[in-house]
DNA sequence: CACTTGACCTGTCCGC
DNA sequence: TGCGGACAGGTCAAGT
C-alpha cells in the first residue's frame, strides 16, 4: 500500500462506548489490552500534539535489541533532526524525522510510549501497564530519546517483543514490514469488494484469521477483530469462503464502525498527566464480547463463550453469531 | 500454495 | 507461602 496522508483520519461523530485500556472490566477483574489501531492512534495524536519541531538530542538503547542500529549511524542519522510529524500506518507509529528519515515504532503487544517534561510525564500511552506509572527510565525501559526543550521520549516495552527501525523515505515504501500491510481501515482503499476479494483468496481459512490478517486490514488486532465479527453477528470459526456478499458488507462495516468507536474513546488507554491524573490511568472494558466470557450478551441474554479459533482467544455470542 | 502452529518474551494468575 | 505451569497476544518462521 503507498504511504499517504490519509494515515492521520479525521475525527467522526460515532459516539457508541468503548473503551479500551487497563483497568476493570466488566467482569470486575483488571485487564490489560495491547496496542492496536486505536490505541496507537491516540498515541500518535498526543505525540503530535507535543513533539513537532524538537530535535533529538540523543538516542540511548537500555535494551539494543530495540532498536537495532550502529550508534555512528544513530549520531549521524537521527542526533540532531527535527521530528517533523508524527503518524500512523496500521499498528506501528511513524516518527519523521526533518533529514528523510523515518523512525518506525511497532509496539507489539506491551511497548508503551511516555514523555516526560521537566521531571513530569506529559503523556503515556500504548499498552497501559503500571511500568507506564514507574519513574522513568525503569527496568521495562528499552530506548531513550533525548529531546530538545526539556523533553524526554521512554519507549518501555516488558515482552521485548517490540521494535523500532530507521528507514529513509525511499525505502519506506518497501521496507519489509510496511510493505506486506493492508488498506487502512478508513481509507478509500478498504472497500466491502477488496475485503470480498481476501475472504475468496483464503476462502479455508477462518475468518477471523482473515480479519487478523494485517494484509486485510491494517490495525486489527485480536480484541476488535472479535468485536467487529459479534458487530456483524458473524460466527469467528466460519470459513472465508462460506460469507455471502450481505455478510461482506456487513463485516466490513463492522471493522470501521468499531474502530471508529475506539478510535473516539482511545483517551481512556492514553494517560494525561497534565489534568487530573490521579495515580492511575483510566480503564473500562466496554466491548460487547471482550473480556466478557460467560457474561449475558448484550443483544439476546446468551453467555459470551470463550474458544479459540486461528489460534487466539475468541469471544463470541453463539446465538448472535452465526 | 494455502493454512496452521510454534517461538519469541515476561508478568500474572491459578492450582497444588 | 512457594512453586510450576498455563496464559496473554502480534508477527514471522517453520511445519503440515
Amino acid at each position: 500500500m503507498p504511504i499517504a496522508p490519509s494515515w492521520c483520519f479525521a475525527r467522526t461523530g460515532m459516539s457508541r462506548a468503548f473503551v479500551a485500556g487497563t483497568g476493570v472490566s466488566a467482569s470486575g477483574r483488571t485487564v490489560c489490552t495491547v496496542p492496536e489501531l486505536p490505541e496507537v492512534e491516540t498515541v500518535r495524536r498526543g505525540l503530535a500534539a507535543i513533539l513537532l519541531g524538537k530535535r533529538i538530542e540523543a538516542v540511548t538503547r537500555l535494551w539494543p535489541p530495540t532498536f537495532e542500529v550502529h550508534q555512528a549511524r544513530i549520531d549521524e542519522l537521527i542526533v540532531g533532526a527535527r521530528l517533523d510529524d508524527v503518524r500512523r500506518r496500521g499498528k506501528v507509529l511513524l516518527l519523521d524525522l526533518d533529514n528523510g528519515q523515518h523512525l518506525v515504532v511497532h509496539p507489539k503487544m506491551t511497548g508503551q510510549v511516555v514523555v516526560v517534561r521537566g521531571g513530569t510525564t506529559v503523556l503515556a500511552g500504548g499498552h497501559p501497564s503500571p511500568s507506564m506509572l514507574a519513574p522513568m527510565p525503569n527496568p521495562t525501559t528499552r530506548v531513550v530519546l533525548t529531546l530538545s526543550e526539556d523533553m524526554t521520549l521512554f519507549f518501555n516495552d516488558q515482552r521485548k517483543f517490540g521494535w523500532i527501525r530507521l528507514v529513509d523515505t525511499r525505502a519506506l515504501v518497501s521496507e519489509e514490514f510496511l510493505s506486506r500491510l493492508g488498506p487502512e481501515p478508513f481509507g478509500a482503499a478498504f472497500t466491502a469488494r477488496w475485503l470480498g476479494h481476501q475472504l475468496a483468496r483464503h476462502r479455508g481459512a477462518s475468518v477471523k484469521a482473515v480479519v487478523l490478517n494485517q494484509s486485510t486490514v491494517a490495525g486489527v488486532g485480536n480484541i476488535y477483530a472479535d468485536e467487529s465479527l459479534h458487530r456483524a453477528g458473524i460466527d469467528p470459526r466460519r470459513r472465508a469462503g462460506t460469507l455471502t456478499a450481505p455478510e461482506t458488507a456487513r463485516l466490513h462495516r463492522a471493522v470501521r464502525a468499531v474502530l471508529r468507536a475506539a478510535v473516539e474513546h482511545g483517551g481512556t488507554s492514553f494517560v494525561d498527566y497534565g489534568n487530573d491524573f490521579r495515580g492511575r490511568t483510566t480503564y473500562l472494558a466496554g466491548g460487547r464480547v471482550f473480556h466478557r466470557q460467560g457474561r449475558a450478551c448484550q443483544s439476546c441474554d446468551t453467555p459470551i463463550q470463550r474458544i479459540e479459533v486461528a489460534g487466539r482467544g475468541t469471544n463470541f455470542c453463539p446465538h448472535c453469531q452465526r
